[in-house]
DNA sequence: CGTTAGCACTCGATGAATTTGAGTGCTAAC
DNA sequence: GTTAGCACTCAAATTCATCGAGTGCTAACG
């Protein structure tokens, strides 16, 4: 358990590093307003949080910089969680409300200004597709051998891809099996669409249309094939401005990993519902093993949408940061709300 | 005029340089293989390359650097474009067997596997859909207010958006008119979609429907409004590994452009058709006016479709990039028709 | 006359030695 | 428990000398 000053100075000492990536030495605490104990006082808590484990030294004679131990307790205990500035909601609602004839891509969008808001790499995860339900499916072909298959999702999303159609089906009977497809698959959440498939529509099909096996497998592929969500990625750049990434390599690491998307999806679907902050070495990648990730999930009517994120040096604004992402992840939900009516 | 033996020399140069990024003694073209003139010889050569403004000096006791103007001589004059490396071809091969399935993303594969080929950074527009035609056009109703817009192209790409259905007008009126639409407009090309609806389809659809301008309206944007290409961005952290650009800031001034999707469509579409070499300054942005880009149309049935394009160094291994470029651009149209059947 | 050996000269890069100063830990006094 | 005082540490900055790759120029050579 920590004394109310040890608290006080573990915060200083991060409030202090995070603003200016020195080690922070116990003088500039002690001149600090409000605080009324000489640098020796300092000093000699300075040690004792040092041997708890939240405070290390570069060096012998350098000043004290929070250790990843450090930086958890701030999050979990010290931080201060006052709401997105009036500043940050001011020119969110600006810039949402320029792009309101393409409120299809707020996902986008949300990347973008979190990077911008921040100074920070944001990686945000589209609406999960597998948490809604098929709205629509169809068929339109391009000729005798090959067509695009069209899924609609119910809050408007659209995956397609092309098939090829086997010898021997004619377009009828292609349309016909769509149609069967339609009318049972309509309001079926894709997670089931699989299920759905093999015990109810199977049998049914083979009465209509004979040799419909290969075209199923076909169509099953296609709706269920891969409705990996879209992962956007804004401001990777942006880690070249942290003097912990000031060595090419370092940073190289980081934006190549940033580069697979796969490994991105990985990381952030890592992380349940809420707010979720890992630190450093806490994260399962090692590629950022120096940064910081937080991330919030977005919801609609109590499912869990997708995720927004932010990716920044471990030496990180978490109050600002945390209270970003969530007033962002609120307001997400409700501009999709609107979206869907 | 350059004799043979300077445009050896510089040819040497700009080999050596490329490889080494060093700047290139008169000793080191002297001890090359097939050279027989001595240190002194070279020497005075390469004063005189210099004041042609072909080779530059960075401080006096040092070797020297190809010039802008030298690396463009190198390119209109020397180069040898002998064809792809065998193993790069192999590679395309295997890679794209690989993908073979979501032979619709061949533009995005393209990407990938150029930056890997190459370790520069490759920026690819994707299919123009302006060059294509209208296949088919279609709204899914998503609830009383609003549908989505699909419109798939002869390419089999597909578009679709989100649009608002005024008050008033039934699902019934909306699907007569999307049927005429479909009707008028199946095998339009896109640029010529706007003409059509104004000059043919306005007065007839008058008839079926009352009220239909707005509706029209609405469509009309549905299908016109921004189809942008998409600009595929792969490798962009290959430019870290470039010694000029060591320098973070240096590095962050390009990344930071590449993230600009905008720029970049505008940067290459600068590009007319066939292989275009833009080396440094020759570029009109100015964040790469330390980079060269060079880009090739690829095509199906005469009609340019996108761009494929290398951003790297200036000191760049123009002949490996163009062959490959050049390969690589008649593959994906290949691959492409194939697709299309 | 073109080519080459020889040589003095230039100047960035490398590295050792030195200085500086921010910050510490410890001790003793308040 | 707090603080002033002080010796000590060590990275970073600064200075200075050295090194060497490479040049330009001159004079000699075939």
């Amino acid at each position: 358990m920590l004394s109310e000053r040890q608290r006080m100075i573990l915060g200083a000492i991060i409030d202090d590093y995070v603003r200016s990536a020195e080690p922070v030495g116990s003088r500039s605490i002690s001149k600090r307003a409000g605080v009324s104990f000489s640098p020796a006082t300092i000093r000699n808590e300075m040690a004792d949080l040092e041997e708890l484990g939240l405070l290390e030294q570069p060096h012998t004679s350098a000043g004290r910089i929070p250790s990843i131990k450090g930086y958890r307790y701030y999050v979990d205990h010290l931080i201060t969680v006052d709401g997105a500035s009036e500043h940050d909601i001011r020119k969110i609602r600006t810039f949402f409300a320029e792009k309101m004839n393409h409120w299809e891509n707020v996902i986008g969008h949300a990347a973008t200004i979190l990077s911008q808001l921040t100074n920070y790499t944001s990686i945000v995860l589209g609406p999960e597709i597998f948490n809604t339900t098929l709205k629509h499916f169809q068929l339109v072909p391009i000729n005798d051998a090959s067509a695009v298959a069209i899924i609609v999702a119910n809050t408007g999303h659209v995956e397609h891809r092309t098939i090829t159609i086997p010898e021997g089906i004619t377009m009828d009977d292609m349309s016909k099996i769509v149609n069967v497809l339609n009318d049972k698959l309509a309001g079926v959440p894709f997670f089931r669409v699989k299920a759905v498939l093999h015990s109810e529509i199977a049998k049914e099909l083979a009465r209509y249309v004979d040799h419909c096996e290969g075209v199923l497998a076909i169509l099953e592929q296609a709706i269920t094939d891969e409705h990996e969500p879209k992962v956007y990625l804004s401001g990777a750049s942006n880690m070249l401005t942290q003097p912990e990434f000031k060595d090419v390599d370092k940073a190289k690491t980081i934006l190549d990993m940033l580069e697979e998307t796969q490994k991105l999806t990985q990381l952030i679907q890592a992380h349940p519902g809420g707010i979720q902050v890992r630190i450093g070495t806490e994260n399962a990648v090692e590629a950022i093993n120096q940064c910081s990730l937080i991330t919030a999930t977005y919801t609609h009517e109590g499912q869990s949408l997708g995720t927004i994120g932010i990716l920044g040096p471990v030496r990180m604004e978490y109050g600002k940061v945390i209270s970003l992402l969530d007033y962002l992840s609120r307001d997400i939900a409700k501009l999709m709300s609107r979206g869907f009516k």
